[in-house]
RNA sequence: GGCGCGGUGGCAGAGUGGUUGAAUGCAGCGGUCUUGAAAACCGCCGACGGGGCAACUCGUCCGAGGGUUCGAAUCCCUCCCGCGCCGCCA
């Protein structure tokens, strides 16, 4: 959520800065804003006037009870009032919920680095290792059946499509990855490992800007008004929620193996063969909770955490820093990490790494005390995929498959796997 | 699911329908003392939103939302959460 006195102390600056969204609903929104938040204020310092005249007439009725003097005129002026600011509280009230309406719909601020444009302005930043050629391996829903770990039409079977099966070696590498991921990043990254719901509430939703704007999106459980987590993200970031924080425990480094599930509603049929899209998909998070000054380098430390596991995995991949329209709602500045997968013959996003200034803990009310004594003040929040499963395998089957059809395991998983080498019937 | 007890400032913890935004303690900040520190003592110290150039001032907030009342942390209703016991289940 934007800060709305920003937007009224420098609502050029803002306009300025959205527009470079490239999104043509923004300058009304932000008009329309501006013209509510006048209009609260207006409202406000009307009944905080009477408001302030009633309880002054209110003390005076307490003294003279107390001095056992007459109050009888004062009480009557006073039972003629309340109903005016009963009047005026509901026009309060319903002005404050449409302008939060119309800020929660209002994205983030762009940061100034992010290069400008739609997609095609996505700037390669570096590009890590050597890609094998297009088409030079067995694409892995060929090679997942022939290897015998990947079992779609059963997912399919069971739930339907996008809810994969995998079996054998396939399912254990789902938990050497998982294993490998988090001793990466709680041993040598300094990580503290947590395990969390996979249901939340809506007001976790809310904090991390899933909702309101994304609800089609997300499963929802009606019953009880919760909602799966598309990503660890959610539960994490709102670890905190509506919390004051002390300084010296910044930064707070968390990551998460969850399960995912999305939706995908507006994504039907493109980019979905084998593994690649997906309802439900496993993901370890990583989340960062960080001084405001700190932020703009812990984007850099907590994309390298990231590349990490792609450069033990040793696979080829390409740091992509997005263009201001196709950044997310609630991200300032987002690099993805694309993993080469020769088979499907093109780069996969298999991390997106993001900050979100104060936007997210802004909703959440995540604060903490810059120093004793102190205004408390927001902390920024950051999280990076560290990293998405599936694409992680399509890319281990398709970057590392052998002549032979088998599978070579590289040495950062061996220990996890229990062995070398991935092959038919094992 | 049933019954009971709770939900108060960064934390702990008092609280009578009427100067209680809230005692007290801890933490924090400033000071006295000290070579320095600790201890002791003194003072300050909630959040959020308005108005004002400013000093300052006004309003709201005691889990959430309604209600009663001139006035609610305090009384009533609904909901949420925690704890205990019972039931159910693993």
């Amino acid at each position: 959520m934007l800060d709305i006195r920003r937007l009224r102390d420098d609502p050029e600056g803002c306009r300025a800065a959205l527009a470079r969204r490239r999104d043509p609903a923004v300058d009304a929104a932000v008009d329309e804003a501006l013209a509510l938040d006048r209009r609260r204020r207006a409202a406000l310092v009307r009944t905080e006037a009477l408001r302030a005249e009633r309880n002054a007439m209110s003390d005076e009725v307490a003294r003279r009870k107390k001095a056992k003097e007459p109050a009888d005129a004062l009480l009557a002026e006073l039972k003629a009032s309340g109903d005016e600011v009963k009047a005026l509280d509901v026009e309060l009230r319903d002005v404050e919920a449409a302008l939060e309406a119309i800020v929660l719909g209002l994205p983030n601020l762009p940061h100034p680095d992010a290069p400008e444009g739609d997609a095609s302005a996505n700037r390669v930043e570096k590009t890590w290792g050597e890609p094998r050629p297009a088409g030079s391996v067995q694409p892995h829903w060929d090679l997942g059946v022939a290897l015998g770990v990947l079992d779609l039409p059963a997912g399919a079977k069971v739930s339907g499509s996008g809810f994969p099966v995998l079996r054998g070696q396939g399912s254990r590498l789902v938990r050497g990855l998982a294993n490998f991921m988090l001793d990466l990043h709680t041993r040598e990254h300094g990580y503290t490992e947590v395990s969390v719901p996979y249901l939340v509430s809506r007001a976790t939703m809310t904090g991390t800007g899933q909702l309101p704007k994304f609800a089609e999106e997300l499963y929802h459980v009606a019953s009880d008004d919760l909602f799966l987590i598309p990503t660890a993200e959610v539960p994490v970031t709102n670890l905190h929620r509506d919390e004051l924080l002390d300084a010296e425990r910044l930064p707070l480094a968390y990551c998460a193996w969850t399960p995912c599930f999305r939706r995908e509603a507006g994504a039907g049929g493109r980019d979905t063969r084998g593994l690649i899209r997906l309802h439900q998909f496993d993901k370890v998070e990583l989340v960062r909770l960080v001084r405001p000054e700190a932020s703009d380098a812990e984007l850099e430390v907590i994309t390298r955490h990231a590349e990490a596991v792609l450069e033990r995995l040793e696979l080829p991949y390409r740091r992509l820093a997005l263009a201001t329209g196709d950044t997310g709602f609630s991200s300032a500045r987002t690099f993805d990490l694309e993993v080469w997968a020769p088979g499907v013959g093109g780069w996969l996003e298999v991390s997106s790494s993001s900050v979100f200034t104060d936007f997210q803990s802004r909703r959440a009310g995540l604060r903490y005390r810059p120093a004793a004594g102190a205004k408390p003040e927001f902390v920024h929040t950051l999280n990076a995929s560290g990293l998405a499963f599936p694409r992680t395998i399509i890319a281990l089957l398709e970057h590392h498959q052998q002549p032979d059809g088998t599978v070579r395991v590289p040495a950062a998983l061996q220990p996890y796997l229990g062995t070398d080498r991935l092959v038919a019937g094992a």
